[in-house]
Order: C-alpha cells, then sequence, then structure tokens
DNA sequence: ATGTGAGTTTGATTTGAATCAAGTTGCGAT
DNA sequence: ATCGCAACTTGATTCAAATCAAACTCACAT
C-alpha cells in the first residue's frame, strides 16, 4: 500500500526474465549483486538503467538543501525502482541489507522494439507506483505518529512478514531513522510509538530489528483513521 | 462562479493531437468540455480514459474512511490525469471551473500498435507524476506551514501566473479547504498563513481568490528549507 | 432591503509531536 | 575485558499547528 511495494513475490516471474530475451534488441538484461550500504544510484546520476528488485531491500531518498531527508520509498523483491525524470535519476537509492537486482537498459521505456512484454511491465509497475504513492500522501498527511507506525507495520508484515504460531514476525532492516524519515516523523517518535504499540500487547519487540505482531486485528484497527 | 484565467498555451501543442492520428487503430481521441464542479470520474469507476486536459483545473481528490481528505493534486492545462490503477481509477476527479480535456482511450498506454507517439506521450506523462509526487513528499512531511504556502504559490506563479507590472499576479481557484487538504494543513492555517505572508509584504490579497506576488524573491527563500 | 449561508478570517486555547537532554544497549576494535 | 561509538529508548519541556469559537464578507434568494 503506502510503501511501494506489492506481494507479486516475483521470484518466480522476475528469475525467468533474463531468459526471456537473451537477445532483444534494446539489450539484455542483466543482473547486478549490491552489498549492504552500497549505492545503486544517486541524484542527479544520468539515468542508464531501471531495476527490478530480486532479493534485498533498498532505501529511496531525496534530500532538502539543508540536510532534511525524505525516504521516499523502501523497495521490496518485486519492486521496480529507477524511474527517471527525463535524463536523470532524482533520488538516492542504496542497499540497506545485501541485494540483487535485474538491470533493465533504460530505454526498455522509451522503446517498444526490443520486448513488448517487458515494455509493459515496466510501465504497469509505473502505474502500481502512481497509486502507491497516492495512498501515502495520506499517510504524511493526515494520520497520527500511532496510525503511521501501525499502517508501516501492516504493510511490512504484509510484504515481509513469516507467521510464527498464531503470529507474524516481521524484520525492520531499516534502521528508525529511516522509518522516521519515511513517515515523516523523528526517532524519538517512532520509537516512543513502538513502545506505546508494545505495551497496548499489539506488538512485541524480539529485538530492536525485529517485530513481533500479536494482535493484527487490533494493529490493522490502529492503522485506520480513529474517532 | 470563477472565472478562468489561465493561459491557453495548450491549444497549440494539443489541438494538434487528434488531427495527428484520425485513424488510429486504437481509435481517435476525442474532446470533453466539463461544466465547473462536475466529476470527470470517480474513484473506483472503470478506468475507460486518460485525459489530457486542455482548459481549466480539476481536483483529484482521495477520501478516507471517515472524512479526512486529501487532494492529491490539481490539474492545470498541459497535464494528464487519470492513470489507472489496474482497471479502476483510485481517485475522483472534479473539475473546479469549467473545463475541456482530450479524452484518449485507455489502452493508448496498454498497446502502442494504435498511436506510438502518444503511447510514449502518456508515459512521460506518468514518469513526470512520479517525479512530481516526490517532490510532494517532502512538502508534507518535512515542510512548515509557511514553507508549504510559499511553496504552493510559487508553483501556482509558475505554472499560472500573469505578469502585471513587476509583480505577477495569480488566481487561487481553488477553495481554501481544498487547498489546505492539499497541503496536509487545516483551513485556519492556511488562511492565517496568507495573512502572515502579506503582513511580510511577500503578497497582497486583491480579492480571496486573487494572489499578487510582490516579492517573488522572498516567496521562493520561504518556499525553502528555512535555518 | 433583508435574511441566509458558504467561505473566509481572526482570536483563544489545547495538544501531539518536535526538540533538548540524558540514559541504555549492543557491538566491533583495541 | 573494556573502550568507544552508534543506534535506540526514555524523560522534560517547548512550540507549531489543530481545535474550538466567533465574527466578517458577500453572493444570492426571499
Amino acid at each position: 500500500m503506502y510503501v511501494t511495494l506489492f506481494n507479486e513475490f516475483a521470484p518466480a516471474t522476475i528469475v525467468s526474465v533474463p531468459s526471456r530475451q537473451q537477445n532483444g534488441a534494446a539489450g539484455s538484461p542483466s543482473r547486478k549483486s549490491q552489498g549492504a550500504g552500497a549505492h545503486l544510484f544517486r541524484e542527479g546520476d544520468a539515468a542508464a538503467s531501471i531495476y527490478e528488485i530480486v532479493s534485498g531491500v533498498f532505501r529511496l531518498t531525496r534530500v532538502l538543501g539543508n540536510g532534511r531527508r525524505q525516504v521516499i520509498a523502501f523497495g521490496f523483491p518485486g519492486d521496480t525502482i529507477g524511474f527517471p525524470k527525463g535524463a536523470c535519476h532524482h533520488t538516492d537509492c542504496e542497499a540497506i541489507t545485501a541485494a540483487e537486482v535485474i538491470v533493465h537498459r533504460r530505454n526498455a521505456l522509451d522503446t517498444v522494439d526490443g520486448d513488448h512484454e517487458t515494455h509493459q511491465r515496466l510501465l504497469n509497475a509505473a502505474l502500481r507506483e502512481i497509486s502507491a504513492m497516492q495512498d501515502h500522501f495520506m499517510m504524511l498527511a493526515r494520520k497520527s505518529a500511532k496510525e503511521k507506525m501501525a499502517s508501516f507495520l501492516v504493510t511490512l508484515a504484509e510484504r515481509n512478514g513469516t507467521p510464527i504460531g498464531g503470529y507474524t514476525s516481521c524484520s525492520l532492516p531499516m534502521s528508525r531513522a529511516d522509518i522516521a524519515d519515511f513517515l515523516g516523523l523523528t526517532v524519538e517518535t517512532v520509537s516512543r510509538t513502538l513502545t506505546r504499540l508494545r505495551k497496548e500487547n499489539m506488538i512485541a519487540l524480539e529485538n530492536p530489528q525485529t517485530v513481533l505482531i500479536r494482535d493484527m486485528r487490533a494493529l490493522i484497527s490502529a492503522s485506520q483513521v480513529s474517532e
């Protein structure tokens, strides 16, 4: 929903891509591995490629003059990232875990000659992205800290969670600062809000990077507009 | 009723479109007129078409369960609106002035057979939209009321302004409530902030719907992150 | 001309999150 | 081990914008 991600648990879909068009006129997509902390591209870089995430998690950020930072989105497996604005990338993109991507030449979007299906798939990813970003507007502009945090956890759990007994366990690969900059909050507020959700027995923190969702129903309810 | 005084720069560019592909396999785009207050489409409607705005101003909104509303964007001449999410529109779209649009069949995006150039143009519009939305994230999450208001006026002036003497005059066709829901503020804060900018001599309000920008340099400076 | 009401402005007060300020925890390097 | 540091948590205080509450304006209908 808000996170730019979609449950296309794409491995099956995506791994097949390279073989599908090894010899397309637009060039074969290739794979690339990425260590944690490495930049896939930076704001202002010439946008030579568009990427489909195979594994790992990416963080897309934009920085405002002074130092204020906005995390635009987190990219999970199945997501497509790196849509250009004109000739350039307009965000920084960094791997926050070790990761692997499929690299498409940028002109897979411009021309349809190479591979019609890839073109269509990238286009659909762009349309999904627009919709996801619209959801995120609501989040940033109209939700309280608690609603934001609950929404974030619910989305992450849908995307990323593993069932444990009746509960859902969910890793938070990103730092509190990343979460804060994604939700438009401060680290302190993120921390306090997690504590609050914990005290209300909706979640437990196994460690700072692992949340156990103990009451999904309550969490979903908290993620929606109150009153 | 509002008087529309937008630079109709578009006609030259856009009027040429229909003639360009009168006989495309995907069907000819047609024009449609729209009275002020009429909905172009609603959230959940089947997305049969994509629209290029020729004249007038549109408002794209999403509503949250209870009543909280988010204005996703305002559409001005030259903008493309109505990108679908799957088969449906995911926002409401209402004309806030009398307006005219060019209607493209939705599959102008899906297939390239009909008109390659139109397809490419719509795609580029989608990519621009993604970039614009990313800017808006910064706005919603990280700017103060004054910065938001100043940014909004600067953008509107670039889009919409007419030079008057050394100044720029700019109509605000949307209500204070629309502005508030776009910027993630309340009407009261929008009003107070306009008053503040007025008292600081950056703007003057000829009437509630017309702003005169008296010091563009100061306004731009106020639109950026302070300190 | 007068009343009504939506849209806007202004004022007083409250409040949720930011900021400022310590702690705590855990980990990697010495 | 223990030092140093970064990430996280917690607490006290401040502050910007929300909320609550009136007025004001002006187009429009009676």
